[in-house]
DNA sequence: CTGAAAGCGCTAACAA
DNA sequence: TTGTTAGCGCTTTCAG
């Protein structure tokens, strides 16, 4: 192990080490202005003369001058810090969410802090909390907290919620149902007629709403539905939906999420079951990964990135008072068809 | 579009609005102190009457006091929080790295800031020097900068690297040595006697470590190694790889990472090639999803997760000055033996 | 054990 | 256009 390691003391060299508390006292000292026409050179060019300004700019250049942050926020009350919350970082939906969360912020100049909950409640708000103090607006992702505790949030600073509803706070929900509908519509056309569902966590919101939804739907295009019981949102999970799945008499079987899906794949494949020639799996998600297995997960692809990029987007137009439009960000969900579906079995 | 976005906006209870704003003055005031008591009370324990402090703590409790994380930063010169930098958030392996790094963060009360780069060295720089103002350390994992531009940071603050090694700079590394040993053993024994290899990109300071380990091991076992052409480290890049393996007469093949692999592994079946009856296929990280294939991926694992983490507890430890025991952590790579390693064809 | 006062680095009136 | 001044919320001497 100590092998593994190599530590250093990095020789400290006074010029370079000193640049880390350069303020902007010493870049008017060497420019040979006031500390606040600094400021304003920095910050508002233009509200200084062109000389002087160029002068100061050289000067900081020079002194390899960097603002502090934290400085700056005190007076302004602004952080340029935007914080996302996700309830469990283990969760591959998540990576998508952060990633457009972080591009969007990246964006606007502003910083990303994270922070997970671990699929704890409590934990989830009082990390919230305690995170509010640091940014200038903050991002649920499929948070696991009250509405109230939301609500309590969103009244202290801006907040957004990325897949989840929650009354009066700004929330971006992609459209389940139209990858629902095409996924019906799929399963239909290959001759399926009776279909199961393996349901996700009753308690999760995206979870009641896919299988509402999607028992809305079967309903309509007059489909048998059999929804079976709730599993964990695992591979696992799907794992110990098998048997219920087989006994269900579908020929085809649609799953609250990849995860789950993948799971049921694995277990009915072992059991001899041939995928799609015997039964049919449909995902929900599209995640990293979906398209590994073989034959490739055929699923509901859900706009997780662009919803984590649209919800932090616009919640930075609330930061900033600015008007965020909703023009190149679209957040249906879409079926992509891939080698688990197949014509029906009998 | 406009319907799947539910805006409002929240009643504004001022009791609560106001809670963001409550500073140790309005509990000083609530508990008949000093400020400078309050900070105390809150800060160190014992260092002020214990039923003052209570007293105080109630005032606090009953205002909703939290510190206001920025305007503390400004006296200490501490921050509690941590950077992570990652050059490109797509990439699976950093998910673990991720996660662990976020839960040493947490562990130890910091938050985490992270920031990614895009694959550019410039945008890297610029922005892990940006982000040094606001944190007390910064984690660089797999950095593309150059060994000049991270001895820089470090000089400013307290910086870590995973998965490279800096001189003189904190570096956590995997024990990559181990799992290549494991591997050519364990082909060795299916009776491999010629194995491929496809490199990563050659800059990577983790791909020619890699490429040299396995040289290395394979020249002391006798075993003829074929070292292809590099490709991109991607399932395409994978893909592209296939012929080369194919025509290269080996037996079996080592990826210089999963997602060639699996793009390898997609390619050659397509092709009509047996995994593992005609070749043997063997990645390297075992990312999410490696598991996910038919047959499941054989694969060296790298410790990503556990080297996030003890390198942010290990930054963390320099960053206050605390021995941080190694202890708990195993860095070393491990093979895990899934479905796509077998007896060699001929 | 607690209060008074100075100051962290920056911004934002207000003057000049 | 630029300088002066006060203060953001907190910590930390220094007195008492």
């Amino acid at each position: 192990m100590a092998d593994d390691i190599a530590v250093g003391s990095p020789a400290e060299s006074e010029a370079v080490r000193a640049s880390e508390s350069v303020t902007i006292y010493d870049v008017a000292k060497l420019a040979g202005v006031n500390p606040s026409t600094v400021s304003r050179a920095l910050n508002r060019p233009g509200r200084v003369n062109a000389v002087t300004e160029r002068r100061i700019r050289a000067a900081a250049e020079t002194l390899n001058y960097h603002v502090n942050p934290m400085a700056r926020a005190l007076p302004t009350g602004r952080t340029s810090i935007v914080g996302l919350v996700v309830s469990d970082i283990t969760n591959p939906v998540f990576f998508d969410v952060i990633r457009g969360a972080e591009a969007a912020a990246t964006r606007s100049g502003y910083t990303l802090v994270l922070t997970e909950s671990e699929e704890s409640d409590e934990r989830e708000y009082e990390r919230a909390q305690r995170m509010l103090r640091m940014v200038d607006g903050m991002l649920l992702a499929t948070p696991r907290m009250s509405d109230e505790q939301i609500t309590a949030l969103a009244r202290q600073k801006p907040v957004a919620v990325v897949n989840r509803l929650v009354d009066d706070v700004l929330s971006v929900i992609p459209d389940v149902q139209h990858g629902i509908a095409e996924a019906v519509r799929h399963l239909r056309g290959l001759g399926h007629s009776r279909i199961a569902y393996v349901p996700g966590p009753p308690l999760s919101w995206m979870a009641r709403r896919r299988g509402e939804l999607l028992a809305q739907r079967c309903e309509w295009a007059h489909i048998e539905l059999a929804t079976l019981d709730s599993v964990a949102p695992t591979v696992a999970g799907g794992r110990s939906a098998a048997v219920a799945v087989r006994d269900s008499g579908a020929t085809a079987v649609i799953a609250y999420n990849d995860l789950i899906a993948i799971g049921l794949m694995q277990e009915l494949v072992e059991t001899g079951i041939r995928i799609p020639a015997d039964i049919s799996v449909v995902g929900f998600d599209d995640i990293f990964g979906a398209d590994f297995t073989s034959p490739p997960l055929t699923t509901i692809k859900s706009p997780l990135r662009e919803g984590g990029d649209y919800a932090m987007a616009a919640l930075l137009g609330r930061v900033t008072d600015t008007e965020v439009s909703a023009d190149g960000f679209d957040l249906a969900t879409t079926l992509v068809v891939r080698g688990s579906t197949g014509p029906a079995a009998r």
